[in-house]
RNA sequence: CGGGGUGUAGCGCAGCUGGUAGCGCGCUUGGUUCGGGACCAAGAAGCCGGAGGUUCGAGUCCUCUCACUCCGACCA
């Protein structure tokens, strides 16, 4: 049939070309246009509500643990930025810099914040004198700018949105329990909201943040093998604080360098979503993350009675869910491909034989089942389907990678193995950030952590044979 | 930063060896429809990415430029 032809066209298949599934499901899934600029992208209502749901989960968990919320400049003075000379080496070829106001040349150029260390430490300097100021636990909700030159929507975009944290603390053990605290909530928010598994585990010398003691991160797994950052957590020690001259006076008065965490996430984790639990008909939303939970279709609406129906519904479902009702003269069949398409985790149906038979049908999008539903059991009934859907897709998450995560005890192996496949591979290191070189120049993957959950394959290292230190995740990422 | 691709109506495209622009979808109006992307009728909509050149005449040929996009090295 010429219009099932149709419906296939509309997204290329994940199989046939990821890269293009990806962008096909951005744009018909009105998350995104691109923008005038290169690399920068509209987020269109139904992505940003999609960030805000995010946003919200985030927000709370990040108030519960004790953080507040402030606003730093988007601008950053060089001579401030300068300050740290990791940190302005590993940002330097990406920054942004205004030279003019108006016409005049400005006396400094400011570059606009690829991120906001510097400014927080700027700021900690002068809020930090007594070990009683500690600990300050702030956070912030802002855009960022990298001059990258490949961008992909949500993945990787020149300007994106995010939240960093950012904490001062008096001693080296408080700020590393705080790092962790912080890898935890994230590691959390993503399986329980955004139904994604995840790593943790810490990254190597090599993948660390630019001027951080210890960067740890949790990684996850795409739908084609390829693994995904998906948030991070570091420990400054008190580097930056001796850069800076963050001070404080201790109970013994003496003066000592106050000890720094910073932790991100940002809207990747939609490029995240898409890719995780996304299919051929389109995107897939964990309900938790979903603007639209239900969507209401009436059919034959011109009936009478029908669409009266249907609001009395949507009257009833929008008390415990969100719930959208297309009372639109597109075709039934249009909308359901519609809302498929937008990742709407649940269906209501409701027509002249419903009605007849005081039911309603619903459909769940990650796998077209039908449910036929007494019109009364509606109340219990959809928030249990809701959870259903939540848990069967990280379910499905879960199996998908550890279907695809292999060990491997020699890098011909790991070159075996990615020749053939993509996805994560477990290998014991030696430590050596020259074997790590190696990995990745043989196999194009990157050391993506050293796992908490440490495990012995082997004695010796996958790629000297020398004896081993740990086992590490590899992978070929985003 | 290297390699490829594309710029023509809101979107997707056609437009041959040069003669001032067309198709599909979408949009507007009216009507009939409605359980997997409906149909009929009547409409609206284009500085052919930009600049220069060749020509009586340029989406069409030549030169330059700009933008976007995809694939590789660095990054949330």
């Amino acid at each position: 049939m010429s219009k099932d032809k149709k419906l296939v066209e509309a997204i290329t298949s994940m199989d046939e070309d990821f890269a293009r599934w990806y962008t096909d499901i951005v744009k018909k899934a009105d998350l995104v246009e691109y923008a005038s600029v290169k690399g920068c992208m509209i987020v269109r209502p139904y992505g940003y509500a999609i960030w805000e749901l995010i946003q919200n989960e985030l927000d709370r968990r990040f108030k519960e643990t004790g953080h507040e919320n402030v606003y730093m400049p988007m601008f950053i003075p060089e001579s401030l930025l300068q300050k740290e000379k990791d940190h302005v080496e590993g940002f330097a070829p990406e920054v942004a810099w205004v030279t003019h106001g108006g016409s005049e040349k400005l006396a400094e150029r400011l570059c606009v914040r690829p991120t906001s260390e510097t400014l927080f430490c700027d700021h900690y300097k002068d809020i930090v004198q007594s070990y009683r100021d500690l600990p300050k636990l702030y956070n912030q909700w802002c855009s960022v700018v990298r001059w990258e030159k490949t961008t992909r929507p949500f993945l990787r975009s020149v300007e994106f949105l995010w939240q960093e944290g950012h904490t001062v603390h008096a001693t080296a053990d408080e700020a590393q329990e705080e790092t962790i605290r912080m890898l935890n909530v994230y590691a959390s928010f993503c399986e329980e909201i955004l139904a994604i598994p995840v790593i943790k585990g810490q990254k190597t010398e090599k993948e660390k943040f630019a001027g951080a003691k210890a960067t740890y991160t949790i990684e996850s797994l795409m739908h084609d093998g390829k693994a995904l950052q998906t948030g991070t957590s570091h420990n400054f020690g008190d580097g930056f604080a001796k850069a800076f001259g963050i001070q404080y006076l201790d109970k013994d008065n003496k003066l000592k360098y106050a000890h720094q965490t910073s932790w991100g996430m940002s809207t990747r984790l939609i490029g995240a979503i898409i890719m995780v639990h996304g299919d051929d008909s389109g995107l897939v939303l964990p309900p938790k993350v979903a603007p639209v939970q239900v969507i209401i279709v009436p059919v034959q609406q011109n009936v009478e009675g029908v669409l009266e129906k249907a609001y009395e519904l949507k009257e009833r479902l929008s008390k415990i869910c969100r719930v959208k009702i297309d009372d639109s003269d597109k075709m039934p069949g249009w909308k359901f491909a519609e809302y498929e398409m937008r990742g709407v985790p649940l269906r209501l149906e409701i027509g002249p034989k419903d009605i007849q038979k005081d039911q309603v049908v619903l459909v769940k999008r990650e796998n077209r089942e039908k449910l036929f539903v007494p019109m009364d059991e509606l109340e219990t009934k959809v928030p249990e389907v809701l959870d259903e859907i939540q848990a069967s897709l990280y379910n499905k998450a879960l199996n998908l990678r550890n279907s695809r995560t292999f060990k491997a005890t020699t890098i011909e192996e790991m070159e075996n193995i990615l020749d053939d496949t993509q996805g994560f591979i477990k290998a014991m290191w030696c430590g050596d950030a020259e074997c790590e070189k190696e990995v990745k120049d043989r196999t194009a993957a990157t050391a993506r952590c050293i796992p908490f959950e440490q495990e012995k394959i082997s004695d010796k290292c996958v790629c000297c044979g020398k004896e081993a230190k740990e086992i590490v995740y590899w992978g070929r990422a985003y």
